[in-house]
DNA sequence: CCATTTGATACCTCCAGAGTATCAATTCGC
DNA sequence: GCGAATTGATACTCTGGAGGTATCAAATGG
């Protein structure tokens, strides 16, 4: 038994007609027939009532009718899948992202991926930065919106998009009414900033852009999330510089403004070199086709 | 692409190793490794990634894995449920029965047949007597439980009981002290009886009697369910003679009494001789090593 | 009663799939 | 580092099963 037997049993199941059944089979009456002979054979059940002029199911062939359509459309459902999910069309992409560099950019993501594949079941993850390379190369994340890391080794990495840091100090700050800021302004400033282990690109560029303005920075609480540290400069004890993306409603306490040269960095899309996943291909190929 | 390929892609995804894979699909090596490179040659997808030292699934192969486990289950599920449903233990088997006959028979019959035989599903249909031979005539119902009636061809029957009809009358009626009932004793009453065009068999019985006792019956009343004959007994309009079976319950207004050498009948099972339905064979050879 | 239709049978052909022998590449032990 | 062993790929051969053609037998209908 197999499936071209259950497609010939369904031909005559459908036509009741040894002939036209063949004929439909592509091929002539005589082998059709004894392929019905030989199906009847080795499941040991009648299927077909038959005498020389007609031909009628049995209540077992009715049966086995309904058994055999599911059963094949099963089968090329299964052929057809296959294929879907190596192009990259079906399947699962676990994407994590972080919020230092998510902000505007993974909706748009989801958006993109889920209208030009929408049979792709997508994961978020959101996480911190450090973590997210870790996850990429345990094949633990596909792919992931993060910070431009030019240490990165085995990920494959493309452009979203560039930003600036900004200055957020409290309201009632000095700094709150300056036009812009030099980084030469901070140099008594308690700082607020992620530790560099878990946002490496962050704070070397920080630490770059005093290093440039001739200063030490003054590093006075450093708090692992984002969010975290703009509630800080909220209670006033201290001043950050954040992803200028982020700026946009920070509530009544918390002022931003811009840096004179700001430091700036990229936005990307990575995965790992060798990604298992064709969905991975299937998303790089549909940001390239987009501009943020 | 057949079922035959899918079962060789599912043992080498299973032991990811090509000779331990021929070797469950009792064949060589080599044209082992030549199916799959068939199975992926004409899906145009790569199903693993391998040197010649390690074997592993590709994402795709791991979906196709699922999905040709769960097709081949349902084909061996649909070789394996034809021939249960050609040996009439599985399927379904529309059994019509009535209240003439049916008390205390038909639930037996179900309690039989849903333990021999649990996945048949069992349609009950109450008729009336005249109605079941036609509907089994016409494969509307597979089998019935019905009255004896030596007019039907083309069904077979088999003996399930023997039945007598006994005089119900009401409590006020002078009959209701009689200890036995002669048919002289219905000259002058009023019977209640379903018309001959819908119980046959007990009416030319009822018939029969009457003539043998000597006396022309009087049919007042004529209605077509035994529910409403044993009601309008019990308000007064008639006496009845209805099968003994049905004579427990009949209330506090209604009094049965045994006749003298009582009308008898029988209780059959009846199915088309031809029936298309293995159930019903099955059916029979229950009811065979069976006596109510 | 004969022509037509339809499924079954007999015989032949051919290719897909299985076998054997062998090769090539990688790994591991000494 | 080199040889032995393991493992998948390749080349060639052969066989069984699936399909083709010709034909028959039975049933239907004008």
């Amino acid at each position: 038994m197999d499936t071209r037997h259950m497609r010939y049993f369904v031909a005559l199941a459908e036509t009741l007609h040894f002939s036209q059944a063949a004929a439909r089979m592509n091929m002539s009456q005589p082998p059709f027939s004894r392929q019905i002979a030989a199906i009847e054979k080795t499941l040991g059940v009648r299927l077909f009532e038959r005498n020389s002029r007609n031909v009628v199911l049995t209540t077992a062939g009715k049966h086995f009718l309904n058994d055999c359509r599911s059963v094949l459309a099963g089968f090329e459902a299964a052929c057809r899948d296959v294929q879907l999910v190596a192009s990259g069309a079906k399947g699962e992409l676990k994407l994590g992202f972080t919020m230092y560099a998510a902000q505007g950019i993974v909706p748009k993501l989801v958006r993109l991926l889920s209208d030009a594949a929408p049979d792709v079941r997508l994961v978020l993850e959101e996480r911190l930065p450090s973590d997210i390379d870790e996850l990429l190369l345990e094949s633990r994340l596909d792919a992931a919106v993060t910070l431009g890391n030019p240490t990165a080794r085995h990920l494959q990495t493309r452009f979203l998009a560039r930003d600036r840091l900004r200055l957020i100090v409290h309201a009632d700050h000095p700094l709150a009414s300056a036009e812009q800021v030099g980084a030469q302004s901070l140099t008594s400033e308690r700082l607020i900033a992620a530790p560099a282990s878990v946002v490496p690109t962050l704070r070397s560029a920080i630490g770059a852009y005093c290093a440039a303005g001739g200063i030490v920075p003054h590093f006075a609480l450093e708090p692992r999330l984002q969010h975290t540290i703009i509630r800080l400069v909220g209670e006033g004890l201290g001043v950050a510089l954040i992803p200028q993306s982020l700026c946009s409603d920070l509530g009544e306490t918390i002022v931003s403004r811009p840096l004179i040269d700001p430091p700036e960095f990229d936005v990307v899309l990575c995965a790992p070199t060798a990604s298992r996943n064709p969905a991975v291909g299937r998303l790089f190929e549909l940001v390239k086709q987009l501009s943020f």
